[in-house]
DNA sequence: GACCAGGTAGCCC
DNA sequence: GGGCTACATGGT
């Protein structure tokens, strides 16, 4: 892991677009209007300037094959939203509101887990509980005198039990998180199995098997996204 | 201090 | 299968 920095023109990549969509709880802005955020085993801090855009940051191996990956940036989403905006008004509205989007490839076990704590529970509220579980279980970062912490994985997770999670403010989501993770800690489900899975009807149908997770179709979407790499 | 939140499981009918 | 309700907390 070592301080990296890079350097991309500004193509189809809006920061407010990509961070404050709700797609992801860990980007924070900053008070220069950039965002840091920790994802993987990586923390970045993003600015735009002068038409470029300029990551800097931890990385668990090369900053450019880390941004590629986590922003999509193979896909050309001038071709997507030029095609979308034709089918009809109210997509070629969607997509003059959010034009600068990219759909993050988020770690698919760090996204189930949130996606359980989301349940009857409100943004802000969120963002804490996912940051209180990072802290406590996940491993520390150190970037610029500030600590970061990475979602935990499976195992780290799996330390934690029912009364520690109700500790962390979860709530009646406690059990349904543990459950989950017991299940993962098991091989009842695995996150390979759920990446080999190419019919999200399927992915469905596995999905459902676990606690507080049947699936709407917003988050199946994503789920089938990131299982999908 | 009441009301609500990125929902869902467990009832009942 | 559809409709109702409880669920733990914290944010507003």
């Amino acid at each position: 892991m070592k301080k990296q920095k890079l350097v991309l023109d500004k193509i189809d990549f809006e920061l407010s677009h990509i961070f404050e969509c709700g797609q992801c709880f860990r980007w924070h802005k900053q008070e220069d209007n950039s965002y840091t955020g920790v994802f993987e085993n990586n923390v970045l801090n993003i600015k735009e300037k002068d038409n470029s855009i300029i990551f800097e940051g931890i990385c668990n191996g090369e900053i450019s094959q880390v941004v590629e990956s986590y922003f999509d940036m193979t896909t050309d989403y001038g071709v997507i939203k030029n095609k979308l905006s034709h089918i009809d008004n109210y997509l070629e509205k969607s997509i003059q509101f959010g034009y600068g989007i990219r759909i993050l490839r988020q770690d698919l076990w760090e996204t189930i887990i949130s996606f359980i704590i989301s349940a009857n529970n409100n943004i802000p509220r969120i963002q804490k509980i996912i940051e209180r579980i990072s802290k406590e279980y996940g491993a520390p970062i150190t970037w610029q005198n500030n600590t970061y912490y990475t979602f935990p994985t499976i195992q780290q997770l799996g330390k934690a039990n029912m009364q520690d999670l109700r500790n962390l403010g979860l709530g009646f989501r406690d059990k349904y998180v543990y459950e989950t993770t017991q299940k993962f800690l098991r091989g009842d489900i695995t996150l390979k199995e759920l990446r080999s899975i190419k019919d999200a009807k399927e992915i469905k149908k596995k999905l459902e098997g676990l606690p507080r997770n049947r699936l709407k179709s917003c988050r199946l979407h994503f789920i089938v996204w990131y299982a999908s790499f």
